[in-house]
RNA sequence: GCGAGAGUGGCGGAACUGGUAGACGCGCUGGAUUUAGGAUCCAGUGGGAUAUCCUGUAGGGGUUCGAGUCCCCUCUCUCGCACCA
């Protein structure tokens, strides 16, 4: 019979549908995993990159059922966001309909996969019956000064039409379009306090030992704790005061300037009415306009204009100046720097551009410094000087002293900054969560009362041609009365950023028909926190760092009680494939390139590197076609096949091709030898054994454990499968060498034969259902459980040690399994390569390692 | 610039705590089968000389009886951060 992976992957497909074997309920008795890989944006077809990520999580799943786990693992829709606006204005149809049609085709999609997901916990971030609780739960927030409203500097992003998060820049450009770069604006926008909570979620970084180091890295960094100080500094000719934040309040008494960032408000204030206020105002226009690649680059000069303001140092009372600087970030501190030129290197090359003073306040241990003649900054380790009372100290033992010196005499105090901003999530978009609030002119910002809820995002609205919302323009919409006055009064028409559906859809897969509130706290006790969650590594800041402060959040608001949604965190790599171009038409498709031409002008192509799939460079595989062409499980095994899952995956015909050949070998394996095979019992152990079957009994056990640890410990699949492919090897030679096959030894093949079935079943669970069944088994692969190795046939009566003169093999030898020390020593020393290597030579030392190696030196 | 990770055959990758480097797969070579091709099966496959060795895990040095693995230096690549005061 021939491998039609397609008839059968169909036929279990709805096998297990109809058998409802993926459905998952609470069960007390068993011991829960919760399993879930990053559900996707409903974009209409499966990627590649979707198809490893969920073969990954798939495998998983079906293995942790094995071994006896009640295992969670659902999917559902990230639903919300500009794709489907876009795609709305393009085919003239309405966001929802062209999402709700995607879901339906992905759907297809992974069903024709065959993960084993609990459909029946699917639901869509665009159903109210999902955003209601969202917005019931931004509303709590808002109650407890979580969420507020203020008018600052954002991001702003042409293409999207609307305000980004500091997450959502990256190299100053849209994360959504690499290629703009986003503008600076003022507007009023909402924010949620994850600064609150950013010292607990760095602590519990060390509290992760499940996350990789690098995304926990890289979250350490974004919040970007550091100690310092505050130091006030008074204005001349007026009563108030600046604020700096420095890390190197030790350098204080060489502070010479100050610098304002140009968005600083006080910038304005101070310089009203001097003749300096034109020039300044014109420089800090200048800046603004800058995108902020070019602001923030290396090779931007710094620059900056004079107040015509003087400040006084707090601690020389000396006057210094007070400048506008372009390489002040408005973001963070306070928005203002004393500035050290003689020990900050910025400092340093904007005093010498504008010829302001140099006070050295550190010099080198056993060295010293002129103002003078030095041509860069010191930023090193010293010895303070010009100091006053702390001079002759080391600078970073006197940190702590000048900061109290500061506190002493009013003009400061220790304490620590974070460079993590409020989580802004005001969206000018149509398709999102609308932000439930009502401002009145009365009244000013009512929240939508509870009961109110869910404030419904209209459908029946027509998409604007230019891209903006049409919510601002949709009176039916934002028409409404003042909760309090009763008085006329108009809705918030920004939406919520996607990100915050994404925060906590994982609680909701627990009870995702609860209708009391958010989350049912008996099953979402039950079932949280994730105990295994996969996704890519794009995502190690953005909706990683959003989930653990929105699990902070719903803890604080009684809604569960986690605190960190993930205990393990596994992050796939990048699928990979080299680049095709045609000189004449660009990057070409896979199937627009034959016999390393052009199909459309016949030109040589230039083959590129190997890159992520992407459809901007066109080298990219559909997983429909590759179904189609060798089915499901042939995917599912060369995604995991080609690299450990962590690693990027370098894409190759060739080797699915190769993957899908040994899924016809098994195949024929099992068909050809059925009826013999059919016509035992597997092997029970008990026997005694020899030669062959002896040796394949060994294999089997030793195959059980390789892949039951490879998948358990370290997630290496394709070691694993490695491992099963040399135990089919070996049973393809014992079925096929020609040598006589008794009843014992068929016994055995049956075991090795079902063993290499069950253990193959989690990667490709289709083809080893058929397989299961064609040996006799009635029941599915999903319901046997795991099978673990039998210590005994690992046993062998000899071991091989390997010999070696000064650390170089030159001999094998077989010994007896109970030998010591001694004999291996002996049995090493008459072998007769190992004499004839020694040879006159007197031996210095042996060294025997049980059961491994004799090493002999001479 | 700072931080993290990596560098192993023609290719993807194995080698988990220092102990047979190259498992498994792809590709390639030879053979069998076939009208032919494909598929399948068997044998071989790091390099160099050759019947017994030499050499080999980016390069150099070190620790060790023994190093792909540990330590130091250099190079290359990938990723992250990058005027953070």
């Amino acid at each position: 019979m021939k491998y039609n992976p397609h008839e059968l992957e169909v036929k279990w497909q709805d096998y297990w549908e109809k058998n409802r074997l993926f459905k998952v309920v609470e069960d007390l008795s068993k011991e829960k995993y919760y399993l879930l890989e990053m559900f996707p944006y409903p974009s209409g077809k499966i990627h590649i990159g979707h198809v490893r990520n969920y073969t990954i999580g798939d495998v998983v799943a079906r293995f942790k059922r094995m071994r006896g786990k009640n295992v969670l693992h659902p999917m559902g829709w990230d639903a919300f966001g500009m794709p489907a606006e876009n795609a709305a204005i393009e085919n003239n149809t309405h966001p929802a309909r062209w999402t709700y049609d995607n879901i339906e085709a992905m759907k297809l999609q992974l069903k024709r996969m065959g993960f084993s997901y609990d459909w029946d916990r699917e639901f869509a971030t665009c159903d109210p019956e999902y955003y209601q609780w969202e917005q019931l739960v931004f509303l709590e927030m808002y109650e407890k000064g979580l969420a507020y409203k203020k008018k600052t500097f954002v991001n702003w992003c042409d293409k999207c039409q609307t305000v980004l998060a500091n997450e959502q820049v990256e190299d100053g450009c849209c994360w959504r379009h690499p290629d703009l770069e986003v503008t600076v604006r003022e507007m009023d926008s909402w924010f949620l306090k994850i600064t609150a909570y950013a010292e607990e979620i760095l602590e519990y970084c060390d509290k992760l030992p499940g996350w990789p180091d690098r995304v926990l890295t890289m979250q350490k960094n974004w919040i970007g704790k550091s100690y310092g100080a505050i130091i006030r500094f008074p204005m001349v000719g007026s009563d108030e005061e600046i604020d700096v934040f420095t890390t190197r309040q030790d350098t204080v008494f060489g502070a010479t300037f100050m610098c304002l960032a140009p968005e600083h408000p006080l910038v304005k204030q101070i310089i009203r009415g001097l003749p300096q206020e034109k020039e300044v105002l014109e420089f800090v226009e200048q800046t603004l306009r800058m995108d902020s690649v070019t602001r923030t680059a290396d090779f931007t000069a710094k620059e900056g204009a004079f107040t015509g303001r003087y400040c006084l140092n707090p601690v020389t009372g000396e006057e210094i100046p007070i400048f506008v600087a372009n390489f002040v970030l408005f973001d963070y501190g306070t928005g203002a720097i004393m500035a050290v030129p003689t020990h900050d290197q910025r400092d340093f090359e904007f005093a010498k551009k504008y010829g302001l003073r140099l006070r050295v306040v550190i010099r080198p241990p056993g060295g010293d410094l002129d103002e003078e003649t030095m041509s860069e900054a010191y930023v090193d380790e010293g010895i303070l000087v010009n100091s006053g009372p702390f001079n002759g100290q080391r600078n970073l033992e006197a940190l702590d002293s000048i900061a109290e010196y500061l506190g002493s005499i009013g003009k400061g105090h220790k304490t620590v900054n974070f460079r993590i901003r409020d989580w802004g999530i005001s969206r000018q978009r149509y398709w999102g969560a609308p932000i439930p609030i009502i401002y009145c002119d009365r009244c000013g910002t009512v929240p939508v009362p509870k009961e109110d809820l869910p404030v419904v995002l209209p459908l029946d609205l027509q998409m604007r041609p230019n891209g903006a919302s049409p919510l601002p323009l949709e009176p039916s919409f934002f028409k409404t009365t003042c909760p309090r006055c009763m008085g006329e009064a108009r809705r918030e028409t920004d939406t919520m950023d996607t990100f915050v559906e994404s925060s906590w859809y994982f609680d909701r897969y627990a009870c995702p028909d609860y209708s009391e509130g958010p989350l049912d706290p008996v099953r979402v006790d039950y079932w949280m926190p994730v105990d295994q969650y996969i996704g890519g590594i794009e995502h190690a800041i953005l909706h990683l760092l959003y989930s653990r402060f929105y699990a902070r959040v719903l803890r604080d608001l009684g809604h569960h009680r986690v605190s960190e949604p993930f205990t393990n965190l596994l992050t796939q790599g990048m699928v990979c494939k080299e680049t095709e171009e045609c000189p004449e038409h660009g990057f070409l498709y896979p199937d627009q390139v034959k016999d390393g031409k052009c199909i459309l002008c016949g030109t040589g192509i230039i083959t590129g590197n190997i890159v992520k799939m992407s459809k901007s460079k066109k080298n990219v595989v559909d997983p429909q076609g590759l179904i189609e062409r060798y089915g499901a499980d042939t995917v599912r095994m060369f995604c995991l096949f080609a690299s450990p899952p962590d690693k990027d995956l370098e894409w190759s015909d060739q080797g699915v091709e190769g993957s899908y050949r040994f899924l016809n070998r098994v195949w024929r394996l099992v068909n050809t030898h059925i009826e013999k095979i059919r016509g035992v019992r597997p092997f029970d152990g008990k026997a005694a054994l020899s030669g062959r079957s002896r040796s394949l009994f060994r294999k089997t056990h030793e195959t059980i454990k390789k892949v039951t640890e490879d998948i358990e410990n370290r997630f290496h699949f394709n070691t694993a499968i490695s491992a099963v492919m040399e135990l089919i090897n070996e049973l393809n030679q014992f079925l096929n060498s020609g040598e006589e096959i008794d009843e014992t030894d068929w016994s055995v093949a049956r075991e090795a034969v079902e063993a290499a079935v069950i253990l193959l079943f989690p990667v490709v669970p289709h083809i080893t259902e058929e397989l299961w069944h064609m040996l006799g088994h009635d029941d599915s692969l999903l319901k046997v459980p795991w099978p673990s190795h039998n210590e005994s046939a690992l046993q062998t009566e000899t071991r091989l040690i390997v010999l070696q003169v000064n650390g170089k093999v030159r001999s094998r030898i077989q010994v007896p399994a109970a030998y010591g020390p001694k004999e291996i020593e002996r049995e090493a020393l008459v072998d007769e390569r190992i004499r004839r290597f020694v040879g006159e030579k007197p031996i210095k030392k042996v060294i025997v390692v049980q059961n491994k190696l004799v090493n002999v030196v001479v």
